[in-house]
DNA sequence: GTCTTCATGTCGGAT
DNA sequence: ATCCGACGTGAAGAC
């Protein structure tokens, strides 16, 4: 069951060039965990000093720098990198790179406690639900939810501003945005209704009345003034039909 | 230099459980490779069939899936999380746990090729430059790269919309709002302007004029007509002096 | 705890 | 390639 995974302990920086190279070669995802430095500079520039962090290394092009605490990475490649292992000064290091923008990352270890070549593969596909598609669906399902008699007539409907999650009609005839979020609401979420409503109204020549409902399962407090100043509407939903907050 | 790493190739699910038991115990990095399906379910839901991952529990409570594509997890928890390796049914299954909100993880072996658990210790703190932070600080250095006579008040000076990144006055006695971004921007950044221009001009009773002034490296065609729509102003300034971009 | 905003955000989709 | 917005965004700081 096992040739899947190769592994050493303390390798000597020969020893760890020789497997992550052979890992790259033969599309594994490799660990590596030791003492180590690590330098950025691309967006933005960092150092790190000497600690023992966890290294991972993607077919993809991926790398991550993993200390004992977050959930994100303390440095780390986005895909499309290319990772070169060495032995330099006596010291088994990383260099990674990637173009447009340029970026570098060089992981140096003073020691590797332990190096990993695993070799997988992975055809399944993650299935989420709870976001902010199926919200959309649900009130397709059913435009009661928002307001009786609505009527939804476009999905991504395109203005000057960017597209509309829903766009439709209100029992009068008039011209309706809708925001979907799938959770609670800030200020930010208001300021994007009012671009979307504002570019409709230039769009339709003041001829119509645009009506701006931003649909989320609840609102903070200042988006709600906001929301008030400017004359647009909330309406409280979620994207699960079983989870009901209030509003 | 190692008992620092204890590792184990293809443990049966006991041995499994007790590694990462005692791993967990004594505050290490744990790591599993395998063949795995994952559940979650908590701000949203997902599952995810059978396939060869890396998964990483941290001694704060992290758990993080990842597979062998993307930056990201495919399925994580945040810190502060309980995790609970066990055997059930003959397979080696970690049940991961967190409040606030409620939320579950379930990663479920089919088979386990490798699993360590990791000691080390990490006192160094990341040194990062070329942020937001560093802009405000150039400015507040030299306030004419923002305009010839710019002085300015305060730094997150509080107004009724939030925070304004720099506040001050111009050469005529106009108020000022400064929105710093490190990077390129899109509406979002004019919005939130828009908004601390518009606090400001209520909270100061139309006495004043309050201009708003977008800093950044540059802006995409879009927010520059919202900024010229609004009465915005920009001015291209990177977070370091050596990164000169053209506007 | 909630609220707000930054981020080397990342990621996906559309142009 | 850039632009735009969603994300189980995460993380930090203020209150």
């Amino acid at each position: 069951m096992t040739d899947r995974v190769r592994t050493v302990r303390d390798p000597d920086p020969a020893q760890a060039r020789s497997l992550v190279e052979e890992g790259i070669e033969r599309d594994a995802v490799v660990t590596l965990f030791g003492r180590c430095t690590v330098e950025y500079d691309g967006r933005a520039a960092s150092t790190l000093g000497p600690g023992d962090r966890l290294v991972v290394l993607k077919p993809d092009g991926t790398a991550l720098v993993h200390t004992d605490e977050g959930q994100q990475p303390v440095n780390w490649q986005p895909p499309g990198c290319t990772h070169e292992p060495a032995v330099e000064d006596g010291q088994f290091v990383i260099f990674s790179e990637r173009t447009t923008p340029e970026e570098f990352l060089t992981v140096r270890f003073e020691h590797v406690d332990h190096a990993g070549a695993l070799d997988g593969s992975d055809p399944s596909a993650l299935d989420l639900t709870g976001t902010e598609a199926d919200l959309k669906e649900r009130i397709l399902a059913d435009p009661d939810l928002v307001e009786s008699g609505f009527e939804p007539r476009a999905t991504e409907r395109d203005t000057p501003a960017g597209a509309v999650d829903i766009y439709g009609e209100d029992a009068d005839g008039n011209a309706v945005v809708v925001e979907l979020k799938r959770r609670r609401v800030g200020p930010d979420a208001v300021g994007q209704l009012t671009r979307y409503v504002d570019a409709l109204e230039r769009d339709l020549h003041a001829e119509v009345t645009v009506r701006g409902i931003l649909v989320a399962p609840s609102v903070t407090d200042r988006a709600r003034k906001l929301l008030a100043e400017r004359g647009l509407e909330f309406v409280s939903l979620t994207p699960d039909p079983g989870t009901a907050l209030s509003e």
